[in-house]
DNA sequence: GAATTCGTTTAGAATAGTCTAAACGACGAG
DNA sequence: CTCGTCGTTTAGACTATTCTAAACGAATTC
């Protein structure tokens, strides 16, 4: 408590199930997107915490080491999910949360975009270079075979690419079109 | 190759370095996505092959054993990734690709969705109702932080289900705009 | 009904991933 | 300059996952 920075004092006893139970769940999704468990666990420590909070002070809350807490903070920094913050006369670095979700949601995907969906992509085009060199002229019929499949396998990534693109498109626009979606069916 | 279904044949030689790279490929892709890798290896191996492959044909080609490629198939059976083929006077169960892209995407989507998209929705309003029993009253402050916090978190979940719903919608269509959406810029 | 040939299951080995504790370099204070 | 406090790195322990080989039951053939 006397490392905490910007809180007002400790929380109400009860809440604390609350935080926890968030803490988990995040955790939870973070695990099922690929992501680190206990980044997710750190994300919404922070998500729940005004103000923000030091390495240590992440480390004893969530009962993980200072260097786990080290690798796995720096992985949320990449991905924009949190900021790092300093306070004049204090040597250690702070972070916080940011709740801009459809920011962060938009940079995971830019991410997972460069980094593994072209990729998928580059390894359909080598593969149908490849079957272009066994058969430049198009005479055998496994060949053939091979370029009619590799060709609608193309189709759908470049198609995916543009949805996701467009996804993207609409989170630049602040979304209005898809904040009124969701507010029509509120509840359920 | 005697215990292959309706193949013309061995491929041409050079035309296993192209489906090498693209079961590689589609290896990488299904890890990615939370799948299991071979599952991915198994059904680029189907993609490229005309016809349906047996148990110990996928085993072979792989170099797996023949239990993993019983466990993994049925995993790719359920996501309606492959499906199985008998053929009359055999015993063996054979299986082909399935080559619509759309609805694998839109099965693996509702996988995903029922089992744990919802989950985390459930545990943000698990920790609302927390925060609710700990504060009816809505006097404490820090509640009152948590409260808005949490909603916003709601907020984006529910927003987010709706903008999968939707992509659901589209493909239920048949893709006629996304297929245009694609087409207009067909090289890179 | 014994012997094959399937697909499935399972116990144990191999592998990959993750965490911690300790060591380390950087930095500032005394 | 020395000490203490940061964040980072790393070696080794630990854990979870995944694979294989063998055992098994069911179905079919001889």
């Amino acid at each position: 408590m006397a490392s905490r920075a910007n809180t007002q004092g400790p929380p109400a006893e009860g809440l604390e199930a609350a935080k926890q139970t968030l803490i988990r769940g995040s955790g939870r999704i973070s695990a099922f997107w690929g992501l680190n468990r206990a980044m997710g666990e750190i994300y919404g420590l922070l998500y729940l915490t005004p103000g923000a909070l030091s390495l240590d002070d992440i480390a004893h809350a969530l009962s993980i080491s200072k260097g786990s807490v080290s690798i796995h903070i720096r992985g949320l920094e990449r991905l924009g999910m949190v900021h790092k913050i300093w306070n004049v006369g204090d040597r250690r670095d702070y972070y916080e949360a940011e709740i801009d979700f459809w920011a962060i949601a938009k940079q995971i995907f830019k991410e997972r975009e460069k980094k593994e969906f072209e990729q998928a992509l580059g390894s359909v085009k080598e593969s149908m270079s490849l079957v272009e060199a066994v058969d430049p002229a198009h005479t055998d019929p496994t060949a053939q075979f091979y370029r009619e499949r590799l060709a609608e396998m193309q189709d759908f990534f470049m198609t995916l690419g543009k949805l996701v693109d467009a996804v993207q498109a609409l989170t630049e626009l602040r979304l209005s079109a898809l904040a009124a979606l969701g507010r029509d069916a509120q509840e359920e």
